[in-house]
DNA sequence: AACTAACCGAGACGGTACGTCTCGTCTTATG
DNA sequence: CATAAGACGAGACGTACCGTCTCGGTTAGTT
């Protein structure tokens, strides 16, 4: 919490992008929507935490759309995805991650891009295609029930994977990250057992 | 949606609210987010197109999502919800008239509700209310199917509904609400199967 | 100053004006301007503290300039100038009695005239009537004067009476009202020594 | 006062004062208050007429009193004192020119500077020290009339001034400013021969 | 070694919207 | 018909941010 107070003030270097700016203004971005709440977050307000000029956030981030998103990805963990050999596990494990990732600030920051998504149809762009991106990844969760055998083979794993997502966006939009083991092995129960074959 | 022209101005009718002025505001702002989109739509506009004064919007409506919910509940129709006899049928039609509701405007409203509840902690609370009363109306669809016996009775209603619901918030807040009967069936189809008991 | 509050409210005494209510006005308006400054005064928050309806102030008071005008008659003595004998102790007290009562509170009411006679043209109108009654009223001081011969018969009484009302009115409008019984005489042997014929 | 039209719009100039921006302002200012009344003159109608940002305004007048003020003193003319070796001369002079001055418009400016100080303090304080200033030049007038044997030692300069100052007001603020030289000259003559010694 | 080019901070600028205040008018319900 | 109440259209208030612009200073690469 201790604002170091040397470095003075970050100058040019030269005709390049300096990564200590950016990463001043990606760290003010998050602080603010973290900590003062998304009534607070405002490229002027970033700058002035960053102490930043506006131009330079514009000439990078050209709206509040594209700076959301990068705070995001710059926090995202690498990989969410367990295989366990078990469907139902894998899905627990999924949703309990997700949610619990969420939960940790991350969630705050894509709330705001849902929201800003809605607005902005350049973002909504950006939000759209990191969707489709993210139900192939878990969509290969259930290919792999399909090769197992697990789950009927005329199953749309893409379509269980968008189930999922919806779910879980559905609770941090309406605030209800509350989700315990629980509740997600229910979740995963329910999304599953529908999908098995008569055999198992 | 004709405009009159000829009312001229409206005054006010003594000490007390003036229906006719409430309408005025209610169709503009209405008006203002499916004609000229979100970005349009603010306080200030309304009260222009309106032909009101911005204090009288002030006076019933405190905020923006208040107003955006009263736009959203007035277009709103009775019931949506049937009862064939069938839960899939019943899921799927439920699932078809909700996005093809949302196709004619009113889900240009309810994603600003849905993205101004992420700004502002007392429109969250009322779109809070709003999706626990929505799953437990949608919830009665599978409490008739375990009645009838078409699922197993340890399945947990609301939580089936909320997952429609999901879907359905997902599909909208990613502008995706070119969803057609086939797809609403292996939508139902996908969710129930895993629900029915086995002797089904 | 005590708020009754016994009555808890004023109704219509039938087809006729309810003199209670104007005092209430006046007594509110009175109130408003010398216990919370000249900002805290309008037409709102007179009705808001006299709880009276808008539409009776304006009723009885065009404007905020009829108001102002009847709240300073209302508190204003019959009758300032003294008749000594000696001109310049009858000035000395005119200067030093009005200078007091405008310290009183009512130079708070007066400076509003005179800034809304700047605005507004009615206003400034009566003001000007006022003003020209006032230079009449202490004229005759000057006019004893000469009848008594004090001072040169050539001397114009309405210019000299004005003098000092311009004076009274440069110190009230420089917040300058600290003036002090010495001071006034010394003004008075100021513009009276001049005025005197050389046998004096 | 030729509006150009050719500029289509100003920018800003880097991080520092545009004076072609400031100009346009009190321009647009002293224009509206002549040209349209005192009821005209608001912060919002100025941005307007200048075609500027509200925010600019406020960012270097913080309030309607500063910009009056502003627009009084960049109009003033630098001397009206003459020095003719007469001191009855020198005052009928001051009277003429001062009045002839406001007559062409500054004393509009002047009686909503007056105006606007009996209502903000800072307004006022401002003006106060104007008044002295002013005074103490006046009194000039009459220290060389002191020194010159023309009026008596013991005389006050400043008050003898501030009468003179006083009339101008008056006349001013109950708009009167019709004003012409033999008036000028019998208030001279009323308010110096007082103050003569016995010789003259 | 001088020059160019792009970056950076700062902050002014014209705008728009915010949410609040007061204006003066209107209508009703009550007496 | 006077009154209290308060809704209404209008528009100004002073503030926050928007996105653009120019400035002066910095540092790297290119001549």
């Amino acid at each position: 919490m201790s604002e170091p107070e040397i470095d003075e003030r970050r100058r040019s270097i030269g005709a390049r992008r300096n990564p200590a700016t950016q990463e001043a203004i990606l760290d003010a971005a998050e602080a603010l929507l973290i900590e003062e709440g998304p009534t607070a977050f405002s490229i002027e307000a970033v700058a002035r935490r960053a102490r930043a000029g506006k131009p330079t956030i514009y000439r990078w981030w050209p709206s509040r759309g594209t700076l959301l998103l990068d705070i995001y990805h710059r926090q995202k963990p690498a990989v969410i995805h367990a295989d366990t050999g078990d469907l139902k596990e894998d899905v627990t494990l999924f949703i309990e991650r997700l949610i619990g990732y969420w939960r940790g600030g991350a969630g705050q920051v894509f709330r705001q891009i849902v929201a800003e998504a809605q607005r902005d149809e350049a973002t909504a762009e950006k939000l759209r295609e990191y969707a489709a991106q993210r139900r192939r990844q878990t969509g290969a969760l259930f290919e792999r029930g399909i090769a197992r055998g697990e789950i009927a083979p005329d199953t749309d794993p893409f379509l269980a994977a968008e189930m999922l997502s919806a779910l879980a966006w559905h609770r941090l939009l309406t605030d209800r990250l509350d989700l315990n083991r629980p509740e997600a092995a229910r979740i995963a129960r329910q999304v599953v057992r529908g999908l098995q074959t008569r055999e198992n």
